[in-house]
RNA sequence: GGGCGGGUAGCUCAGCGGUAGAGCGCUGGCUUUACAAGCCGGAUGUCGCAGGUUCAAGCCCUGUCCCGCCCACCA
């Protein structure tokens, strides 16, 4: 073909880094990734929208993982025949965007406002081109196959029409509305935050302070409160008692005196702001600062006391404190209070405290006006979705999760004060007025004194849009009609992070039946993180982040941990980074060049369900090591083929084969195929990587390979031994390689691509292996007479070589081997397959079959294997390499393994209730299993005299 | 305080009621013309602890101890 990659012979090791840049362009350009939105297409649909990431930077493991997860699956359908769309596109991240270009400014000694609204948002387009661009360079490196033409990024403006249609429908439906209450204010991004975006530090060490309020006009008489944070007692507009607390009974309906600013401070009574058995059982009360105290103080009608700026300053209303920032306000408060005398002392407390997502400053309750969204309805909807089946959780153990946080939901506040983002379409009048469009109302101009909110929406809200604004929505596109799932029979996932399942999967399920009228995706599947190898979160400042690029292309440590913590000293660095990664302490100066498929393979050996997923860079190798073994394996098997030319017709590739072998290695093939789909199906994709490497490694190359290479091998004159079992061994290694490529291309896009291309198969196949079809029953079936056949050959070769092993015979030195067996059908069977222990046990001396009961020469080695049909003894001629002693102990051994085995299957069928109760067919196996093993026992009991007698 | 996971070989982890598994590591042997990134052998487990259910328990139930994560307004 004149538009296939160069295909040079193949290496003798396995090159990642040549086979990886040779296929995403031709995947590409025959379209692969492409899916319909044609309404006559008839195939069915297979969706699954792709978590934006932020362009925040690059790329890390976590979306490594995705990416292979999700890769895996629409590779998975697409092969099976679904018209398969993997939706992709990035997110503007509004706080975090902004928090990343806002330090680069800060870098350069300049701060947003210096900038300006206009050009700080050029400044944050031209970041998003540069990160946005890395991160499609990492998703191609990572042969991720969605479908880039439809590729969205949140700002967009087709995007932006999706976010004002959805803002003003739901300001129209009532649900959008605009409130002032108390709310999470960071002070650091100077922006309202939702609940979610606030994080909170737990065990965080702090104090509890007291100090004393003294009843106005009685200075003999005070009251004692207990406060964590001092310095709100700024905005102190009332102290609280339980009703029943007789402590406090003489003071109820008394003013308090603020000591620092002239204020009367009531002491009302409330059961539920205070608990009598806590401190002093007096409770001051902040409405502007607390949510408990807002709450507290809406009941009693209290004044809220702003006493913050924007950026956490105590305001004009801290009276000699104005002006200081939170912290010093805190010390300069308790000083005061104890020159006063009113300092009461203090006592450690441990405390958790709210953090900024972004930030991490210390979030302040401040009464704010924003926009907030009613959540209750919605929320019920969502939450009637999974209770009802249309959408599935998996695992389930997140449905508790998903329920409590829908059941208890807050309404949820949108706007943030930040220049990043989708622009509320709200504008606001010279008197107060407030007007809602998808476009600028003509009587809002600047003239008339009207201006638009400058506020943005929370990045999340564009995101809970995402699986059908990428489609088209408002508008009534194809797209929309063919991918949204409105269809029950239609299968579409999600899959993502637990950790985005209350910020996004929620909100998505939320907006999906709100303004589809249906769930967005029929299947929520939860991954875990991936951490480090220790187990611990990666994050910078541990150091132990991995850019996914510097396992697949190789990297020094030296230049890993400069990435990893940059500005910090070497040695620390690398430090850090040895101890979370223990395995790779001895693999020299760094990674190897792993390649994608290697780290893709190692990442979907994990079950992607685990909470946490600790990556272990031997893991990675070793799963490098499979992938030259399924190189060499190929370079083997092409030789082996020699020429071989795939004719459906004529070579019996549809017809079952005769031989054991070929008919073995179909059975473990079909196997292999069957729990394989099972795991894609289930999200166990490890199951489906796991049985391909197995059946790969096991029984295709230290089995079958070996067995059939004799047979397809050429003599010095050209001509095969056997010339008859040729064409069979030939079109049954053809088809289990074939098979076998596209079984693993979902896993391994790359190297089995590169293969396929160079393998024979069927006329019917398409350009690309990513065509599929993925192997069905069509492929291989299982054939359970031959794997039990196959399982007893296996295993009295194993017991061949376990004795020649153990006494040091040289796989070159020929050795007489006999093997005995009382049943007539199983010598016939070893008969038969005489060349197998020639090839595989003792290739210069063929085997001797015999009856039992026959003379053992002196210096005969022995060894029983109890099979269903009776046991089998391997004989190997030892004479002058084993004494009697070493006979005798390593027949007492085997007789140890087989006493304890018997004893445990005697003590079971001795039991009456197994005999009654157990399923026939585990009693009638036991039964057969203690027969075998007796017998082996008496084979081995005369072993033992004949050892004595030498 | 509530919820969810995890505790299985030296390490990272599978294990689906029926005689404990993989990779890496350890160890003995092998230049066996696909692969030393390999091949053939070997060793290694009171399956966190205590009860219970069952003919049979890493697996199910109860309790308990550690580790991790999430949610929650105790000053």
């Amino acid at each position: 073909m004149s538009d296939d990659p160069s295909t040079p012979d193949l290496t003798k090791a396995y090159e990642s880094g040549a086979v990886e840049s040779r296929w995403y362009d031709f995947w590409e350009k025959h379209g692969v990734f492409d899916a319909s939105d044609d309404p006559n297409d008839a195939r069915p649909v297979y969706v699954i929208p792709m978590p934006p990431p932020n362009v925040t930077g690059s790329l890390h493991m976590g979306h490594a993982q995705r990416c292979t997860l999700e890769d895996a699956l629409i590779r998975y359908h697409r092969m099976r025949g679904f018209n398969a769309l993997w939706q992709p596109g990035m997110d503007h991240a509004g706080i975090a965007t902004q928090t990343v270009v806002e330090r680069q400014l800060q870098r350069e000694g300049k701060t947003r406002r210096d900038l300006g609204r206009e050009e700080f948002e050029k400044r944050v387009w031209k970041w998003k081109a540069e990160s946005g661009g890395r991160i499609a360079v990492q998703q191609r490196v990572l042969g991720a196959s969605p479908d880039w033409k439809r590729s969205k990024f949140t700002m967009d403006p087709e995007m932006n029409v999706a976010v004002r249609e959805a803002f003003v429908r739901l300001f129209e439906e009532g649900l959008m509305y605009r409130a002032t209450r108390l709310i999470n204010w960071c002070p650091e991004c100077r922006t309202a935050l939702s609940d979610l975006e606030v994080e909170s530090e737990e065990g965080a060490n702090g104090e509890l302070f007291e100090f004393a309020y003294k009843v106005d006009g009685d200075e003999s008489t005070e009251i004692i409160v207990a406060t964590t944070r001092p310095e709100t007692m700024l905005g102190d507009t009332a102290v609280a008692v339980h009703p029943d607390d007789p402590r406090h009974k003489h003071l109820h309906g008394k003013k308090l005196k603020h000591p620092f600013v002239d204020r009367l401070v009531p002491v009302i009574t409330d059961a539920v702001a205070v608990d009598m058995k806590f401190g002093t059982g007096a409770v001051k009360i902040t409405p502007a600062h607390d949510f408990n105290d807002f709450a507290t103080g809406k009941r009693h009608g209290l004044e809220e006391i702003n006493i913050f700026t924007l950026d956490g300053n105590i305001n004009e209303l801290g009276g000699k404190f104005a002006g200081l920032d939170r912290k010093h306000a805190r010390t300069a408060v308790k000083k005061a209070l104890d020159e006063l005398g009113l300092a009461r002392g203090a006592k450690p407390h441990v405390l958790t405290l709210p953090r900024c997502q972004r930030s991490g400053g210390v979030v302040e309750p401040m009464i704010s006006t924003q926009w907030f969204l009613k959540m209750e309805g919605m929320a019920k909807a969502a939450l009637e979705a999974v209770h009802s089946g249309r959408t599935q959780i998996i695992p389930e153990e997140w449905i508790k999760t998903y329920d409590h946080f829908l059941e208890n939901i807050q309404d949820w506040c949108v706007s943030r004060q930040l220049w990043w983002g989708h622009q509320i379409p709200a504008w606001h009048g010279p008197n107060g007025e407030i007007k809602v469009a998808r476009e600028k109302p003509a009587e809002c101009t600047e003239a008339n004194g009207w201006t638009q909110d400058p506020d943005v929406l929370d990045t999340w809200f564009s995101s809970a849009l995402w699986p059908f604004a990428t489609l088209g929505w408002p508008a009534q596109t194809p797209a929309l009609a063919k991918f949204y799932p409105t269809n029950p029979k239609q299968t579409s996932d999600l899959e993502t992070g637990y950790d985005i399942l209350f910020f996004w999967v929620a909100r998505m399920m939320m907006f999906g039946i709100h303004f589809m009228k249906e769930v967005p995706f029929r299947r929520v599947l939860l991954s875990g993180l991936i951490v480090d190898e220790t187990g611990e979160k990666m994050s910078k400042v541990k150091g132990n982040v991995i850019d996914p690029l510097d396992l697949i292309h190789g990297a020094t440590f030296a230049e890993m941990v400069k990435k990893t913590l940059p500005g910090a000293p070497e040695a620390e660095a690398m430090t850090k980074f040895k101890k979370a990664y223990p395995s790779a302490a001895n693999m020299g100066n760094g990674f190897p060049a792993f390649g994608t498929d290697a780290v893709r393979f190692t990442l979907a050996t994990y079950p992607p369900t685990n909470k946490r997923i600790a990556l272990a860079p031997k893991r990675i190798e070793g799963n490098r090591h499979f992938l030259n073994k399924i190189w060499n394996a190929t370079r083997l098997s092409l030789e082996l083929l020699d020429g071989y030319a795939w004719n459906d017709a004529s070579d019996g590739t549809t017809a079952a084969p005769k031989d054991l072998y070929n008919r073995w290695i179909l059975s473990r093939l079909a196997n292999a195929i069957a729990t394989s789909k099972a795991g894609h199906d289930a999200f166990r994709v490890d199951e489906a990587a796991s049985a391909a490497y197995r059946f790969f490694w096991t029984d295709l190359c230290d089995w079958y390979l070996e067995l059939v290479k004799p047979i397809l091998r050429k003599r010095e004159d050209g001509t095969h031994a056997k010339p008859e079992l040729v064409p069979e061994a030939k079109a049954t290694l053809a088809r289990v390689l074939e098979t076998s490529y596209r079984l693993m291309h979902p896993l391994m896009p790359f190297i089995t691509e590169e293969l396929w291309q160079r393998a024979p198969r069927p006329a019917t196949r398409r350009e690309s292996i990513a065509f599929g079809p993925f192997p069905t029953g069509e492929d291989a079936a299982i054939d359970a007479e031959a794997d039990a056949k196959m399982a007893t050959l296996q295993a009295v070769i194993t017991a061949a070589r376990t004795i020649r092993s153990e006494h040091g015979i040289k796989y070159a030195d020929p050795v007489p081997l006999a093997l005995r067996s009382a049943n007539a059908e199983v010598l016939a069977f070893m008969k038969e397959r005489a060349g197998a222990f020639s090839f595989l046990v003792n290739p210069k001396g063929a085997p001797t079959f015999e009856g039992i009961g026959g003379a053992r020469e002196p210096g005969t080695t022995v060894a029983v294997v109890p099979t269903a049909l009776g046991p089998i003894e391997v004989l190997v001629g030892l004479k002058g390499l084993v004494t009697a002693d070493e006979e005798r102990a390593r027949i007492a051994r085997e007789m140890k393994k087989l006493e304890k085995d018997i004893a445990m299957l005697e003590k079971k069928l001795g039991s009456q209730s197994f005999i009654d109760r157990a399923p026939p067919d585990v009693v009638a196996e036991s039964r057969g299993q203690l027969e075998s093993f007796r017998d082996a026992k008496g084979r081995l009991d005369e072993a033992k005299k004949l050892a004595d007698e030498l």
